[in-house]
DNA sequence: CTGAAAGCGCTTACAG
DNA sequence: CTGAAAGCGCTTACAG
């Protein structure tokens, strides 16, 4: 058991100075204070309640709490499975809530009584895990990749299957292939965007950026891509998202708009559980099951802690690629022109429901009106 | 700040007693241990780590977890919106993993570290929660109703509008009104039975235990409910489900086997977020945002530790009843018997796609062969 | 900026 | 079954 005894042993120094460094008192030395807390690492130093040792981990959010989107829903879920054979309990924090600026990472995860974390960041967030890695905190990152090998991580390389997915549209015929993805962009579906670009590239294919659409990864921004879609002279005829509730989204907008799935358009979703057979047609997909990662994050984590090793593990799994229903041959192109969408009429009996020339009719009068 | 030392004081005894009977050491008396727990979360004795004392509360589950459903989900979501005022954090909890039946509820949540807790419980599984009333420790439970003034408690009552789903059909014409909901029957699924029954009596309907569908509430458990019924030779022209899973299972798997919704059979669901917008006909659904249970908890729990307040909140919420475009007038019964259904042969261009037509023949030439 | 010493909150042999 | 006392882990005025 690492007490602050042990630290103060180790570092040379009192144990008053020892607690005054883990509890970030401003008069102690800074040199000093970064010393005590790599040496509080080094011997696994673990908050206390009582005697006790805590056994909490921490599952942190680097920014904004995306617990409910369906990828963070299944990493979680995994993370809850993963705790039980070690027994961990686990405790969600939000640094940007509660971490003071003043304090270090190690001091603000002491503080909040947990023994390690699986931290979920951004592309922007990215350092703060170097900075925890420097200071010894037990550390497991969730969805991405590191050049260090000492930050353990895990995530899924959707690259390989993103690539084959859209060669599996080129190879339906399909050459103006669009693609959707989140506005703010991660690890994920920066790999996803990587291979759309390959596989056109591979197949000399222009790229356009007219054809990357940036929204909102919910059911709303995947309809928001299917409506904008919907509205250009050069349409698409396929389209691969990145993300499931934009595939969703986009699936049941078409359908709202008369839009035949694949006559009309093709569309190839992500699925990180099993979304793509709540629609119908069932979602061609690149699937994960993300819940693995946040089993494989809490179980590597719990069982280092609890054994005390210190090996360092980064795995990156493999997504499979699934051809349902959603995917087919691009309608014919006459003369150069965008087929008709929405020549079938919506064969449902709702009064919402409306064709999609009538849609398109009344979305350019809007756009004459907001141009006035 | 209450400590062991006024715990002592209030109750008569040393520490060292007051000590043991938190850490349920057996050689104290039954009867002291019971007095020093009350006591106890009377003076509102709080885990500490170190001198500071915890900010967490729980969220725990009696039984099984159940995290990945849709409503768990809103619910959590909105803890951790809820506990964000008063800053504390959220730990997940299992009681069946980890409390000993040697000790007290209070003991458990003190040793785990929390100074209150937000409850998920089943049916069988009510009785807890008068137990840790009991006691006196701070208890929040989501989606149960009580008699006991004494038990903070929010719920959805789902059951007026559950008639009024019900009635909905009735005015449509319906008369054969089916019911699907989770094998496992907790408060809101009682509701929603209740309502249905209610319903049916109103309008001199006859119940009929034939109609009553209980399944998982996932996907699978909704599409078994919708094959369950193809087989039937005296089909029911509507169905409600209690569950969200199981009404976007359900208009899948019909889909699936040509059957129009709401041609041939009308579907309401039930939604505790937005998955009535996933699928197409939009739901008919009787709607909670179940984030809103989890919100007012977590805010009332953490505001009532904060403040040291102990004025009970009993809240119920209710749902609301949208129409959308998974109901319709029921088909045209010829002969008293049920209409033919899955006449308009599905348009998809699916392998795996089938008319109902052979999805049935195929179902009952492998019941005949189950029953040789 | 650091440490010896006092002290808090808790637990635990030891005594009864 | 209970308590006085020793002791652990930590923090904090006080002194330098």
């Amino acid at each position: 058991m690492s007490s602050v005894r042990k630290i103060a042993e180790q570092s040379g120094v009192s144990i008053t100075t020892v607690s005054r460094a883990l509890n970030n008192d401003p008069s102690v030395n800074e040199h000093t204070r970064k010393h005590i807390i790599t040496i509080a690492n080094r011997v696994g130093y673990a908050a206390t309640m009582g005697k006790r040792i805590t056994t909490q981990i921490a599952f942190a959010y680097a920014g904004e709490q995306t617990i409910s989107h369906p990828f963070d829903a299944a990493v979680f879920e995994g993370i809850l499975r993963g705790v039980n054979e070690c027994r961990f309990d686990v405790v969600i924090l939000n640094l940007q809530r509660d971490k003071h600026p003043e304090e270090t990472y190690t001091q603000f995860f002491m503080r909040k009584g947990v023994r390690g974390v699986i931290l979920r960041i951004m592309e922007e967030t990215r350092r703060i895990c170097h900075a925890i890695v420097e200071e010894g905190f037990p550390l497991f990152v969730i969805s991405e990749r590191f050049e260090s090998d000492k930050i353990n991580c895990i995530d899924c390389d959707s690259k390989p299957d993103s690539i084959r997915a859209v060669e599996h549209l080129i190879a339906l015929g399909h050459r103006r292939i669009a693609f959707g993805m989140h506005n703010i962009p991660d690890r994920d579906h920066m790999d996803r965007y990587e291979g759309y670009c390959e596989a056109l590239n591979r197949h000399e294919l222009p790229y356009d950026e007219s054809l990357v659409f940036r929204q909102p990864y919910t059911l709303a921004g995947g309809s928001t891509v299917m409506k904008m879609i919907a509205c250009m002279s050069d349409r698409p005829t396929a389209i691969y998202f990145a993300d499931p509730m934009m595939g969703v989204g986009a699936i049941k907008q078409a359908r709202e708009m008369g839009v035949q799935i694949p006559q009309d358009l093709s569309v190839i979703g992500f699925d990180d559980t099993d979304v793509r057979f709540s629609v119908h047609p069932t979602m061609t997909a690149v699937c994960q099951d993300a819940s693995i990662l946040g089993f494989e994050a809490a179980s590597h984590l719990t069982q280092s802690l609890t054994h005390n090793t210190h090996q360092c593990l980064q795995k990156t799994i493999p997504t499979f690629f699934e051809i349902n229903d959603s995917t087919g041959a691009p309608p014919l192109i006459q003369n150069g022109h965008s087929a008709h969408w929405g020549n079938l009429s919506f064969n449902g009996h709702s009064d919402v429901a409306e064709t999609f020339q009538s849609y398109r009719a009344r979305q350019q009068t809007s756009l004459q009106e907001e141009a006035t």
